[in-house]
DNA sequence: GGCCAGGACACCA
DNA sequence: TGGTGTCATGGC
């Protein structure tokens, strides 16, 4: 039995030592980053990663290409990570945004303070708190904790956190206690990611997960945390 | 053949 | 503010 502090850093160890460097986010440049996080969007990467090879092969991944195709034409390309309707509308919102507010130029936008920047990404059709999140720190540097569904089934079935904690009440518990290191947060998350596939898709596998045994005390678990 | 995946949004009470 | 339905392909 640990304190949340203390899970936060022996869990991070832990995971460290069975996966070692992951050598995350599995793309190359801001806006492949970025078309990632929101072709993942409840997709595994495996199918996120096709549509964005469909992409590439069509020479699509620019901000000039994509802002001329029609999203019929893309909602087409990006087929194999379903939602295909949907994220079609999405990239072209994000893709609008970007050249609306920053010429299509990435490096000016991420030249944008992190909160400013955040709040306008939260305000683009189809970005919520995770796909801004991801943006934000593997496309363009910043610190930010991205917490998705691993994150929160991990943290829950380890007594860390309540299944039913918010994406904020996650990503501060997670900003409080992490060393504020733009590897460890890249890393974190991706080693998070990796525990999820593995160990936490279904209930039996979890009795191989490395994290068994660090269980946080319950009357510690975690309600809320001040930043 | 069923279940689930690295979410977000609309709609309803 | 919280709960529920919807979007969709592909792997196991």
């Amino acid at each position: 039995m640990v304190s949340p502090r203390s899970w936060i850093t022996d869990a991070y160890e832990i995971l460290e030592n069975t996966f070692g460097n992951l050598h995350w986010w599995p793309a190359e440049g801001p806006l492949e980053i970025s078309l990632g996080a929101i072709l993942t969007q409840n997709t595994v990467w495996a199918n996120a990663e096709k549509a964005i090879c469909a992409l590439k092969r069509r020479n699509l991944i620019s901000v000039e290409s994509l802002s001329k195709i029609s999203e019929e034409e893309l909602s087409e390309i990006i087929k194999p990570a379903g939602f295909f309707r949907q994220k079609a509308k999405r990239i072209k919102a994000f893709i609008d945004f970007v050249r609306e507010e920053y010429g299509g130029d990435f490096s000016l936008m991420f030249n944008e303070e992190g909160e400013q920047l955040r709040k306008k990404l939260l305000a683009v059709y189809g970005i919520g708190a995770e796909t801004a999140d991801s943006i934000l720190l593997y496309g363009g540097g910043k610190l930010y904790f991205v917490v998705d569904a691993y994150t929160r089934r991990i943290l829950s079935r380890h007594g860390v956190m309540d299944e039913s904690a918010s994406y904020d009440e996650i990503q501060t518990f997670f900003m409080t206690y992490v060393p504020k290191d733009l590897y460890v947060y890249n890393q974190y998350h991706a080693l998070l990611v990796e525990t999820g596939k593995r160990f936490c898709r279904s209930a039996p596998r979890c009795s191989a997960c490395p994290l068994n045994g660090l269980w946080c005390r319950d009357d510690q678990k975690v309600i809320s945390v001040d930043r």
